[in-house]
RNA sequence: GCUCAGAUGGUGGAACUGGUAGACACGCAGGACUUAAAAUCCUGUGCCCUUAACAGGCGUGCGGGUUCGAUUCCCGCUCUGAGUACCA
């Protein structure tokens, strides 16, 4: 029988599914090996022809595995929570475990049909409560944990329970939040359970804090770093804005030395392990004090005051009149609370009816930044009144907590508790006293103020010729002089005008604004002026940069800018008359206890010098931030959390999983709560509430790869003894757009489960592959505008050209001779739009066609299916063509594969035309791996014949199934073992499109030498089986075997003798150039080569009389003769 | 701007450690089979000049260098793609 791909296909698909041929053994004495494609996503649209492209290869790869006799795990499974299947929810009302369950069908079924040796039976879905069990648990382990930064671990957080009661904060060192208080074991006693927590809160490695995130209305979520580009959402391109939000948080920063350090040993793609170490942003150097001069700082009144800070100075008199009013006035609900609010019983300065901007607050805490309000009574207004004025109280800094009149009456000392932890919680933004909590002063008590700043070169620290704060900075305001403030102010308005994307754009422009105040240079005692500029960021170091303008250019260009000094530091500097020069040759000078040194000698000097001084040290900084682990989203893993009296504490163990409940819609309330709010009952057991966020989309991806090891274990999230087994994953396949999104995620979870003891691996990762995108190839046609004619592609082309020609020449001649050159005149004139003139061109010589996409089904080596095309639109059904050589040819363009090109090729049709062998080998065929690539069929024809050609081999001319028991001969075996040696080397360097070329030049081999001998051929099964399973394992059957136990069986081995050859066509080259092949024994030497060389008439030719000058023999390579 | 990757026929690509550039496949051209088409098979196919033929010249983005010999190593440049973005 011919090759019958779809029945064979479907005939092994069954049985390896009927029989689990691909089931991992958990108890093994063979290697074990951990093969992994990167977790799909189960989205609407299916696979296209690129997502197999990873898998296809992590397939052979396994499948070659067993064959070399590894315990091979490779398992597939779902990250199917998600925001897509949410949206759709959101717009349909369908629930997304509705739509997600039939888009896993749609992808099995695909993934199915392309044979992978998957092991189905561990299937795992991060959505389902058995699986996000895990997910929650292990939030549960970060959140009792805190980073021991001594033991450089992760600890149970009763490790610092117990140092605390021991020592207090005395001989803590960890990774805390900043704000952390410093107390002996006496105190620590006796703070309340409540104040225990707080503090303990600021150590967990998850986390509550407020912090700015990144909030995309249009989602209506928070977003992670990694989720935004260039100021939008990554899905959906919505806008994305700066807010500040109680949220969860991961303190992966506790990990970044660890994962940038991890790094260098791990086998992954250079782009990937660079993108990580940009993202985690490492720069050594030290931070350095600068002592300010504050000749205008002063408390309460004036520029700096907080009169002037938060009542808009305009209409500060009607505010106050308002003010006053309103005091004399308050609903029965603001007066409950004063009561329990006045006279700092909260432990906190609260006013009321306090004027801020525009309008007047209920109750404020100045401080904490802090505004309560108590909605109802005569305060009753519409919902989007309240919604502009939390805006507008947002933007002066101010946040904004709402209690209902009734919530407020019914127990007014309740509210106030909720309202003293919640300041309490809060970050501390009083300015009495400048620098004192968030840098050390000069001499301690004092009271004087100084700005830190971080370099990486303290060695020029004195070229210093000025300082700049970001003008976000908190203390802009107060170290601005009454000469200078409108000048400032100026500037900070211009600033908050330019968008994310200007700023990032606008890099040349110089622009600043002086405070008029200075600061002191600690090396030298130098008064050195203060500045404001954009180019600081507020978010990096410390929000302040010393200025060195002979060492950086950027420094360079605002002191030349603005008139500031430059002074040379290094001898070694050349030319900075004209721009910076940041070399670290040569010798110091003007430089004063450093002069003469050189930058080796001066560094650790300085820092010691620093530290000393106590005004400054050795520092390490690292660009990366915390993660925000929470969405304000349904569909996702609820966190199991609830909050009481304010404070989150975590649900029982036994309590797990906490299951994600049902709800009415798939929106934020009307109050704008997540919609997790919506459920009812939802309660917890020790009453308050659960926490209402879900966790992000990379919290099920970051440890599932552990789930696989042991899927379906109800007692654990996997077994000690399945961890111990399969330790990690040894070949991770999958796209680079998970840099640094995921891979640093799943590094740090691994690193964390590491130091709790729960696994073994301090990467997850040992050896990571990307493949490349699969770009679209989309086809064009040409309409004739207001038409229904179209032009074969090279006919357009010419027109084109002609239009161009016509306009510059401006005259009809080119036209009329472009006409009878290529003759098309009579082809166009009765095809032709019929304006005005008959011709194809109005009177500008404007060309009136159009390139449309077509879709790429229907074209064939990019010449179009006429008929098809026809019958795949109403419109098209009457078409004419102007065809080239009888066809028509269509335009090509590379595109992002999508459905609105018409370039989405879908893995089905190819499969119902080639079978999955094909397309397996095609995949595999069309380039390296890593490479990015256009999808285009035009190959595809090759690989197929090349599978007839295979199936050809065993079979006589009739198809009748025919193979010898003969004794290869010598050629075949060398051919066999060629293929041997090449497929093994080619696997193992991930390289499969050159063994699918040497498959091919082996079949042709065989073919040639009318090969069907057994023992060649079931050799040649077992080679190409990885790739093409279907049709080895049937013909693997036909010639004998047992029916699966292809899979398992040894590789054939190797053996050089059959490759050895004892004849070489040498290939003779004069000086370099080859000029001819002489065949030479090679067990000849030099000399006797030389001499039959010589003898050679063809040699002769080529010497023509000239006398060699030297010989290179280069045994079996090469002869080249130098004359 | 910085970092990384890449550039080879009409096309996808091969050449693994410096040793015959263009394997393999597509496409194209010619031929066989066929009433015809499809399928299949055979031959040719980097470019240029010339020829009856042999032969010759040029060729791995561009310009240099090292070497007996460079697609491969070194220096400089151009272009393409990806990432990143005032990170102090």
């Amino acid at each position: 029988m011919d090759y019958q791909f779809k029945e064979i296909e479907q005939k092994w698909q069954k049985f390896w599914a009927d029989n689990q041929t691909f089931k991992a053994e958990s108890n093994s004495e063979k290697p074990k090996y951990y093969v992994l494609d990167m977790f799909p996503y189960p989205s609407g649209a299916g696979l296209h022809v690129g997502h197999p492209l990873g898998y296809i290869a992590s397939d052979i790869f396994s499948r070659y595995k067993r064959l070399k006799g590894f315990n091979v795990l490779h398992p597939m499974g779902y990250d199917s929570f998600g925001l897509p299947a949410e949206q759709y929810a959101i717009q349909t009302g369908q629930h997304p475990a509705i739509t997600t369950e039939a888009n896993i069908a749609t992808y099995r079924r695909q993934l199915d049909q392309i044979g992978f040796s998957f092991d189905w039976s561990r299937e795992v879905r991060t959505s389902e409560p058995s699986y996000y069990k895990w997910t929650q648990w292990i939030f549960m382990q970060l959140f009792n944990s805190w980073y021991n930064i001594e033991n450089d671990k992760a600890e149970d957080i009763s490790t610092l329970i117990e140092k605390f009661n021991v020592s207090g904060t005395a001989d803590v060192k960890a990774v805390s939040d900043e704000d952390t208080m410093e107390f002996l074991p006496s105190d620590w006693a006796t703070f309340t359970e409540e104040e225990k927590q707080i503090e303990l809160l600021k150590y967990r490695l998850t986390y509550l804090r407020e912090s700015t995130v990144n909030w995309c209305p249009a989602l209506g979520t928070v977003l992670a770093n990694d989720e935004v580009k260039d100021g939008f959402s990554e899905r959906g391109g919505y806008p994305v804005e700066q807010k500040k939000m109680m949220q969860w948080s991961m303190r992966i920063t506790a990990y970044s030395e660890r994962l940038l350090q991890g790094l260098d040993t791990i086998d992954w793609p250079e782009p990937i392990k660079e993108m990580q170490r940009n993202w985690i942003g490492k720069s050594v150097g030290a931070s350095v004090k600068f002592k300010i001069l504050t000749p205008t700082l002063s408390e309460g009144e004036g520029a700096t005051g907080y009169g002037y800070e938060t009542g808009d100075p305009m209409l500060w008199d009607i505010l106050k009149a308002n003010a006053r009013e309103n005091r004399g006035n308050q609903t029965a609900a603001e007066d409950a609370l004063w009561q329990e609010l006045r006279n700092n019983k909260t432990e906190h300065k609260i006013r009321r009816q306090h004027p801020i901007g525009t309008y007047i607050a209920d109750f404020i805490c100045l401080n904490k930044r802090l505004i309560i309000e108590v909605d109802g009574g005569y305060h009753l207004e519409n919902q989007k009144n309240d919604e502009a004025r939390t805006g507008a109280l947002n933007q002066l800094g101010f946040d904004v907590i709402r209690f209902s009149n009734e919530e407020v009456l019914s127990n007014p000392i309740t509210i106030a508790n909720k309202i003293k932890l919640v300041l309490d919680i809060r970050k501390d933004s009083a300015r009495e006293k400048l620098g004192d909590s968030n840098s050390l002063s000069f001499g301690e008590g004092r009271g004087e103020a100084s700005i830190e700043v971080f370099t990486t070169r303290v060695d020029t620290i004195f070229g210093v010729s000025y300082l700049v704060l970001a003008p976000e900075h908190e203390w802009v305001a107060e170290l601005t002089t009454p000469e200078q403030k409108q000048e400032v102010e100026n500037y900070i308005a211009q600033t908050k005008k330019k968008s994310e994307l200007d700023r990032m754009a606008d890099t040349k422009t110089v622009s600043g604004a002086f405070t008029g105040s200075y600061v002191i240079n600690p090396v030298n005692g130098e008064r050195v002026p203060l500045w404001i500029a954009d180019y600081v960021l507020a978010g990096y170091g410390t929000g302040a940069v010393m200025g060195v303008p002979s060492g950086d250019q950027r420094d360079w260009l605002f002191a030349t800018h603005f008139n500031l000094p430059i002074i040379q530091i290094l001898d070694g500097q050349k030319d900075i008359d004209v721009q910076a020069d940041h070399t670290k040759e040569g010798k110091y000078i003007n430089s004063g206890f450093i002069n003469g040194l050189t930058y080796q000698e001066a560094v650790p000097l300085l820092n010691n010098w620093l530290e000393e001084n106590e005004v400054g040290k050795a520092k390490v900084n690292f660009r990366q931030r915390d993660a925000i682990f929470g969405r304000q989203r349904y569909w996702g893993e609820p966190i199991p959390v609830y909050f009481k009296d304010g404070l989150p504490y975590l649900i029982k163990e036994e309590e797990l999983p906490l299951i994600l409940p049902e709800i009415d819609k798939y929106l934020p309330t009307e109050t704008g709560e997540p919609p997790l709010a919506r459920a009812e009952n939802w309660v917890p057991k020790d009453g308050g509430h659960y926490e209402l966020s879900t966790m992000p989309g990379w919290a099920g991806s970051s440890w599932y790869w552990y789930r696989y090891m042991d899927a379906n274990n109800d007692a654990d999230f996997a077994s000690k003894e399945a961890v111990e087994y399969w330790k990690d994953v040894d070949l991770y396949i999958g796209g680079s757009e998970h840099a640094t999104g995921h891979l640093l995620y799943s590094r740090f979870w691994n690193k964390f489960l590491k130091d709790l003891g729960y696994t073994k691996e301090e990467e997850p990762f040992k050896k990571l592959i990307n493949q490349g995108m699969i770009q679209g190839r989309s086809n064009f046609v040409y309409r004739l505008v207001k038409t229904n004619t179209f032009l074969s592609k090279n006919i357009y082309k010419n027109l084109l050209e002609y239009e161009s020609a016509l306009n510059k020449s401006k005259t009809g001649q080119v036209f009329q001779t472009f006409i009878d050159d290529i003759n098309y005149a009579n082809l166009l004139s009765e095809n032709t739009y019929n304006e005005e003139d008959n011709t194809v061109f109005d009177y500008n010589g404007k060309f009136f066609s159009q390139p449309l996409h077509v879709d790429v089904n229907i074209v064939n080596n990019d010449i179009l299916d006429i008929e098809k095309f026809k019958k795949s639109r109403q419109e098209y059904s009457d078409a004419k063509f102007i065809l080239e050589d009888g066809k028509y040819i269509c335009g090509v363009e590379v595109e992002k594969m999508s459905k609105s090109k018409f370039n989405v090729v879908n893995p089905d049709d190819l499969i119902e035309r080639y079978g999955a062998d094909t397309l397996r080998m095609y995949e595999m065929f069309l380039g390296p791996l890593e490479q990015s690539k256009p999808w285009n069929t035009n190959g595809i024809e090759g690989v197929f014949k090349f599978l007839r050609k295979f199936w050809r081999l065993f079979h006589n001319e009739a198809w009748e199934f025919t193979v010898s028991d003969a004794e290869p001969t010598k050629a075949e075996l060398k051919t066999l073992h060629k293929i041997i040696k090449k497929v093994q080397d080619d696997i193992e360097r991930f390289s499969f499109n050159t063994s699918v070329s040497s498959f091919m030049i082996a079949v042709n081999e065989l073919t040639d030498l009318k090969s069907n001998k057994r023992s060649i051929l079931q050799d040649m099964v077992i080679l190409l089986s990885s790739y093409a399973p279907h049709i080895c394992e049937e013909l693997w059957v036909q010639l004998g075997n047992e029916a699966g136990s292809l899979s398992y069986t040894a590789f054939p081995t190797f053996n050089p003798e059959h490759l050895v050859e004892d004849e070489f066509a040498y290939p003779v080259s004069i000086n370099g150039k080859m000029k001819m092949n002489l065949n030479l024994s090679l067990t000849l030497a030099q000399p006797e080569a030389e001499a039959i060389l010589f003898a050679d008439e063809h040699f002769q030719k080529y010497l023509e009389g000239k006398t060699p000058k030297k010989i290179i023999f280069v045994k079996g390579k090469i002869i080249n003769v130098v004359v």
